[in-house]
DNA sequence: CTGTAGTGGAACACAGGTGTTCCATCGCGG
DNA sequence: CCGCGATGGAACACCTGTGTTCCACTACAG
């Protein structure tokens, strides 16, 4: 038998694709700005989501899927612990307006257990090999390189005139430096 | 005559501080949850604020009051730039679930415009004498500062173990090396 | 005691989002 | 041509929040 067939499967990343969108700006959007956005009827949408709950759960799951991806991309197991974070934290940026979305979470709901963990791991690889200032725990770490990834992302959404790339340089100095601590040179 | 009969006055600085704690949490909450949290009748509400915009507009209000008073603690033309913004780091993470609420903004629509040119005035002194990176433009740093301090009052709390002290110790220190740039020791 | 300020609750109409049903349309393969 | 999968639109009932009106209660000053 065909996998569901084809069509359906691109209506149905549209729509995700348009509630990721739009619910980074706006968390308490409609379903019908979803639609409308989705080029598709509210008819439709109510036909691949039953509920509002459903169609949220779908967002969840994809955006866990990129956020597993660009981490998979950092290669986290690689040179310094600092090193890795930054790598993340530039793949992390790539995601875009999915960043939002996280940072509106609950805080940690967000990346798979498993992931919370691994990003752990590698900041205390910093710690170690001394990239990452020791006095500084993991999730405090976590949730700064959040916290300066959506002033980022939102950083270059409110100045038309700012390029993505030195946006980036900008985020990636700062981060460097709040992590690397008051030792090194 | 009597300025309003100081009951009123109560009655709504009561409403005013369970509006700024509840919309913190939740910024799309019902104004019968910001009643019951002032333990006030819903009508009551509706009497001092005939409609939602018009408590927005008092919050807003209040808020910008809050924030004017905080930077006149921090006393922004003594000492270096760096030392001036770390100053009004502290006296800003006291002001506790506001810092939410101001975050949540379309950012920058928070501050007086005055204190906006003040502060980046600050960081240009930063800039000038040493303290601060010339690299980051004084709206990076500022929008840095806010992505910090909503980070450290969520970290705050969802982690019910850590104390105040302690967060706030991060945060000055990790904003001081974000800002401070690679160069120094 | 009486009037008044402040309040709370019940009830209402209204608006908007939600979830559902029903029907019409379009494209394509048998 | 016919049927089927996919879609869109209209209409509906439902729920929640909003803004308003009306009435009853309490505290307090005159």
């Amino acid at each position: 038998m065909r996998v569901t067939s084809g069509i359906r499967n691109r209506t149905r990343q549209a729509i995700v694709d348009a509630a990721i969108t739009l619910l980074a700006g706006n968390p308490a959007c409609s379903l019908g700005e979803i639609a409308a956005a989705a080029e598709v009827g509210r008819t439709t949408l109510h036909r691949y989501f039953a509920e509002r709950a459903d169609l949220m759960a779908a967002v969840a799951v994809e955006g866990g899927e990129r956020l597993t991806r660009a981490a998979r991309l950092a290669e986290l197991d690689k040179g310094t612990g600092a090193e890795a974070l930054l790598r993340l934290c530039r793949e992390y940026f790539d995601l875009g307006s999915l960043l939002s979305l996280v940072f509106s979470e609950p805080e940690g709901a967000c990346l798979d257990e498993g992931e919370q963990t691994d990003l752990e791991a590698v900041i205390r690889r910093g710690h170690a090999d001394g990239s990452i200032d020791p006095v500084l725990p993991p999730d405090w770490v976590i949730s700064l390189l959040w916290s300066q990834l959506y002033a980022a992302w939102s950083y270059l959404g409110e100045r038309p005139g700012a390029s993505r790339h030195h946006v980036l340089d900008l985020l990636t100095r700062t981060v460097a430096n709040a992590v690397r601590g008051p030792g090194a040179i």
